[in-house]
DNA sequence: ATTCCACCGGAACGTGTGGGAT
DNA sequence: ATCCCACACGTTCCGGTGGAAT
């Protein structure tokens, strides 16, 4: 269809905008794993949070904390943000202060834990071959003969314990009778204000000997915050106030994430690059806005096995036009898919966890319901538009011959 | 007040893949 | 070479349940 040549033009014109586009005097500050100098409006915590961990500094170990917020509130930039500090000043103070930083979204299982602990021990250990319990040994072990205080940070905390219960947890609050020369204290993070309840009473009150809360930002706080980020991240003359409102605006009607404002921010800018403008835009930052959901979505589809590709499908087809759909009757459709392609289908109990694991994505909406003399399903429905949804089915080979009837 | 549908959802287990330790 | 391990994905078995219908 195109020859090098135009390909190559095509290439030379993108970098040569983006080259010359100055919308950015530094985007990186507005990657969302940028733990900035300030962090306004969290004076409060901060303090708190240091006063909690500063006993470290003279070789005691330091409460656990339980810190819950929503997404966005800024609870792993303060901690991350106080554990730098704090590590800075035991460094000058040539104090031995372990932190690790685990997110048990990414990590979710015990042993992949334990492997990241070891890790910030300077341990290698397998990513699999030894038990579960072999890995912690050597884990405690290697801290043990190295000395000092062990700071934990577990992030999102709820996807650990969901998956694999508070085991874990529970041996950690407890590790100070195995070892003899250093000790480790626990941060828990998570946004589920539930987590607790179904949580080991032991694990509760030793998890939680503090606990904090971190408040969603107001719009009010949330401009301020994106104010401040743009004036380091953005050319002056690229972006003007309103446009940084309405971020601000558009994430405070999502419970005040500010993680999403500055994405917003930043995909607006980098939407602004591409076409060449010199100034970013209101409607740049409806079409980032777009772009995030399409992105995260695809990403989530593209990754997804086969069989949870063909239930989503069936539930594309059975609630075209914005419908609703139940469960048997996805499990029907999903059977005739399988055999239109000549492969097995899983169980409706395997169906009924995909249906809930794409719920849990946010791609699909499933709610259980009863229906008195006709049972008790869920009913579903489609969480994101159509078309991003057939954009990224149609990708996948297998499921070409079964995206005819659009 | 009971019945009973159409599933939900917990638990234990199986299989294949990619790996130890000795 | 042999035996053990983690993990994703899936199965089998089965008790549980909200509320319309009877």
């Amino acid at each position: 269809m195109s020859t090098d040549n135009d390909v190559s033009a095509v290439l030379d014109k993108v970098f040569s905008q983006i080259l010359k586009s100055n919308i950015f005097i530094n985007r990186e500050v507005l990657r969302p794993d940028y733990i900035p100098d300030e962090l306004p409006h969290r004076e409060e915590q901060i303090a708190k949070l240091g006063s909690i961990l500063a006993p470290s500094l003279r070789g005691y170990r330091p409460s656990n904390v339980f810190i819950y917020g929503l997404t966005g509130t800024g609870k792993t930039a303060v901690t991350k943000y106080v554990i730098k500090k704090l590590y800075n000043k035991a460094v000058e103070l040539g104090l031995d202060i372990i932190h690790c930083y685990i997110n048990t979204r990414q990590d979710d299982t015990t042993y992949r834990v334990i492997l990241r602990l070891a890790e910030c021990t300077n341990l290698r250990l397998p990513f699999t071959g030894i038990s579960t319990a072999e890995a912690y040994r050597r884990f405690l072990r290697a801290l043990d003969s190295r000395g000092g205080i062990m700071i934990v940070v577990l992030d999102e905390i709820d996807f650990l314990i969901k998956r694999q219960g508070d085991e874990l947890l529970y041996r950690l609050t407890r590790s100070g009778d195995e070892l003899h020369n250093s000790k480790i204290s626990i941060i828990g993070i998570t946004n589920d204000l539930k987590l607790v309840e179904d949580l080991d009473p032991r694990v509760r009150s030793s998890l939680g000997e503090i606990e904090m809360v971190f408040p969603p930002y107001n719009a009010i706080q949330l401009e301020d915050i994106l104010k401040r980020r743009a004036k380091m991240a953005f050319n002056p003359n690229a972006i003007d106030n309103s446009v940084i409102s309405l971020c601000a605006a558009l994430a405070a009607r999502e419970h005040g994430d500010a993680r999403r404002a500055l994405d917003l921010l930043r995909v607006a800018g980098e939407i602004a690059e591409r076409e060449g403008s010199t100034v970013v835009t209101r409607d740049h930052v409806y079409k980032a806005l777009k772009e995030i959901e399409r992105d995260r979505v695809g990403e989530v589809i593209m990754t997804m096995p086969l069989h949870s590709k063909l239930v989503l499908l069936s539930i594309l087809y059975l609630t075209r036009g914005g419908g609703k759909t139940t469960t048997g009757d996805v499990y029907t459709y999903y059977k005739s898919l399988c055999s239109k392609i000549g492969i097995e289908s899983v169980t409706q109990r395997r169906v009924s966890d995909i249906i809930g694991e794409l719920d849990m994505a946010g791609i699909i909406t499933a709610k259980v319901i009863s229906r008195g003399r006709y049972g008790k399903t869920r009913i579903i429905s489609l969480a994101v538009p159509e078309d991003i949804v057939i954009k990224t089915l149609k990708e996948d080979p297998y499921l070409e011959p079964l995206l005819s009837w659009d």
